[in-house]
Formats: C-alpha cells, sequence, structure tokens
DNA sequence: GATTTTCCTGGACGCTCGTCCAGAACACGG
DNA sequence: CCGTGTTCTGGACGAGCGTCCAGGAAAATC
C-alpha cells in the first residue's frame, strides 16, 4: 500500500502512527534532496532521476513516496514554504525603536538574498510555472500570501513604532517590496556590482515611502 | 551552407542580399510561430515538435535556420523585445496634462495586462530561467533595461508636466512597477477579481507617490 | 528463528526529445 | 525546359524522460 492513500489508511493505532511519521520523515528528506537539485537546476532541467542521484536513493523510491512527478513537486513547494515562514519572523520580534527594525528588514533581506539566493530563484521559477500550469496556482498563491503577511507585519510594526500611518495597501506593499528583491537577484546572479547595496538602500527607502515620517 | 554562418558570408552582391532577406523573414516567421508555442506551453514544456506543428512547416526546417534550441529561444527572446519597445512610446507622446499622462498610463498597464497577458508570462518565465541559464542572461537584462528606461520616460514626462522631481531612481521604480504588474498577471491567471482595478488603482497611486504632487 | 510486512533496487517499457541527413520539391537564371 | 542551387520534408538515431514492477533486502511481528 504505497504513496498517500496509505498516509490516511489507518490513524489511532500506534503502530501504524509510527509507520506514517517515518513516512513522512522519508517523504520530507526526499523532497530536501528534490528541493536542492530543483534550486540548482530550475524546473525545466530537473528530472527525478536526477533528483534521485542527488540523494542516497535510487530512482524507483521516489514512485514509493510520491504518486507521480508533480504530487513530488507539490510537496516540495510546500515544503519550501515552510522554510519561507521560519525566515523573518524574530527580525520584527526584537526591534525596539523604528531605525532598528528598518536595519535589521533591510539586513534580512539583504541576507538572505545572499544566503538563500538558489532557493530564492527557484520561487520566482515556480511562481512562474504557475502561470502555466493549474495545479501548482494554488500553493503559489498561498506562498505568495503568507510572504505579503510577513512583509505586512514588519511595515505594520514600523507604523507602530514611528506613529504614522502607512499609505499602501498589504498587497501593494509586498509587490513593491518583491519587484525590489526579484531584480537584486536577477542582479545578483548576473554578477552586477552593489545589487547587495541597492536592495539596502532601495528597502529603507521603499519603507520610508510606505511609512512617510517626514 | 546553413544557419547564420551564412548570413554573415556574402553581402554586397544584390542577389544574395535577397536571399538574406527571404532568409531573415522566414527566420522571423518561424521565431514568431515559437514566441506563440512558448507563450501558451512554457519554455519547460515546449518543443521544436511543437513549435514546427503550430507552424506551417516541418520540424526538420528548424535546424535549417537556427543553429539549435538555444539559437532560437534566444533569437524569440530578441525578437519579443522589438514587440515590447512599440508598445507603450505613444502613451507619453500624445499626454498634455499629468492627469491624462497617468490615465494613460494605467489604463496602458491594465490594456496589455488583458491583450498580452501569455507574452508577459512567457517573459516572466524567462526572465526566471536566466537566473539558471547563463546564456540568457545578456539579452535579459538587455530588455530589462529598456522596460526601466520606458518606465522612466513616463515618470520623467509626469514629473515635467507637475513640476515636481521623482523621489526614486530609475531601477526602483522600474522594480516598484514590475512588482506590481507581475502580480496583477498571477491575479488575472489565477482568475481573482478585481485583478485590473487593482493594477490601475495600484499604479495611479505609485505614480503619485514617486513623484509626490501634493 | 520463521514469517509477514515494509522498504528499496535497478532494469524494462513506451514515449518524446534534439539533432542529423538523404533526398524530394521548389525557384530561377540560362 | 533544363540544370543548379536553395528550401523543405519526414524518417532515423541515440539519449533521456516518467512510470512501472518483479524481486531482493531489511525490519517488524509473532
Amino acid at each position: 500500500m504505497p504513496t498517500a492513500e496509505r498516509a490516511a489508511a489507518e490513524k489511532s493505532d500506534r503502530v501504524s502512527r509510527r509507520q506514517v511519521d517515518k513516512f513522512e520523515e522519508r517523504r520530507r528528506e526526499l523532497a530536501d534532496a528534490a528541493l536542492h537539485t530543483l534550486s540548482t537546476l530550475g524546473y525545466a532541467r530537473t528530472s527525478l532521476r536526477e533528483i534521485a542521484q542527488n540523494s542516497s536513493f535510487s530512482h524507483g523510491v521516489l514512485h514509493y513516496y510520491f504518486r507521480d512527478k508533480v504530487d513530488l513537486i507539490m510537496y516540495c513547494v510546500r515544503r519550501y514554504k515552510a522554510v519561507c515562514v521560519l525566515r523573518y519572523d524574530q527580525i520584527v520580534t526584537v526591534a525596539r525603536t523604528p531605525e532598528g527594525l528598518a536595519q535589521g528588514f533591510a539586513d534580512g533581506l539583504v541576507g538572505t538574498l545572499v544566503a538563500d539566493d538558489t532557493m530564492h530563484r527557484l520561487w520566482y521559477d515556480l511562481r512562474s510555472q504557475a502561470l502555466f500550469e493549474e495545479s501548482f496556482r494554488e500553493d503559489v498563491l498561498e506562498i505568495d500570501a503568507t510572504l505579503q503577511r510577513m512583509i505586512w507585519r514588519i511595515v505594520n510594526r514600523y507604523s507602530e513604532l514611528t506613529g504614522v500611518e502607512a499609505l499602501t495597501s498589504p498587497s501593494m506593499t509586498y509587490a513593491m517590496f518583491d519587484g525590489l528583491f526579484q531584480q537584486a537577484l536577477l542582479r545578483r546572479f548576473a554578477c552586477v556590482e552593489g545589487a547587495c547595496e541597492q536592495l539596502h538602500a532601495g528597502t529603507l527607502q521603499l519603507l520610508g515611502q510606505v511609512v512617510p515620517t517626514s
């Protein structure tokens, strides 16, 4: 009894629960290997054999844990989201001054631009795929909404700390920051000088524009 | 003597010039068919056979006019740019008032969002590919620079008409508008209601934010 | 320790891909 | 209308793809 059906088959029994846990753990392990391959090759050039080769398993096992390629990729996308969410949350909580929050935010964006560059390009790749593949859309929209909420939490906190109301809606604010970040990522991979500095300065400027402190 | 080498082989002779013209014309014809297929299927799912099937030729002819697949795609990307450039130029020239320009700009963006949606998603797909494929980067960056110049021309004209200086740099301005547009495109394909209205309002708001008339 | 269940391997299948090429179809100056 | 160079066809090739599956290895159960 392979794939996801079996995960739902039995529930409360303790034995099968242990199995389900192991099953899920393997799925995560394989998905992480897949994410690694996807982030280095891109969606268009990633094959199941390549994914398996970058893991400690053979290519056959993928169909034991995932129904098909789409099932695997979807699981990867959802897992990518889980990684995303954890990233910015501490920025907003530690800052006690608006300047500290703004700097922390800008530093955080530049930090993840450098540290997670391949993951970010995978995200933009998958988001583009969602424009073509209907099956990706729901998850992509959900991740986008999550990112939007994260951005808004920061802007909102900045608004609180300064006592000035934000001028733009959450969705518009996210769109602008996302555009900024995407350009920075493109410049980073194109080895254009000053990509990080531009992102840092742009973030501060945009924040000051959305929440006009002057 | 096929492919591009032959185009450079002979020059001033009138007969061979006519041949070169015909050669280039065919390349454009095939590239347009390829662009059509690419914009409906996306980069990852487009094959040379599929491209040929959506044209009036057989799949073999593609290697008569293009060295290989990369050569074809590159030619398509460059051709896509030529289509892009022609689009916005009339907006800036006809407007005589800042309000007219802003409205024309917002209308223009919404118009192309609706009319050229598949082309735009192809653009974002190819730009994402450039994050992985080094060979795409140069052309993608050039197209991005062209788009940036177009946005800036409009903002600059708006600045002239209002007598107010723009607050942000050309690259940052472009990044923000691009982010806005991309979100609108995503929502459009996801059939989210109000995508056009949001883009329209967002454009006006962002323009008024970059060039603060109040 | 035997038996049953779970987990994993690696080869096979049918398909599509990019590429190549022999030769048919065509254009056209002589 | 022939001959020559250009343009185009469609089949062949090898490689790689996603998928499937028989069967071996490992683990769990009794």
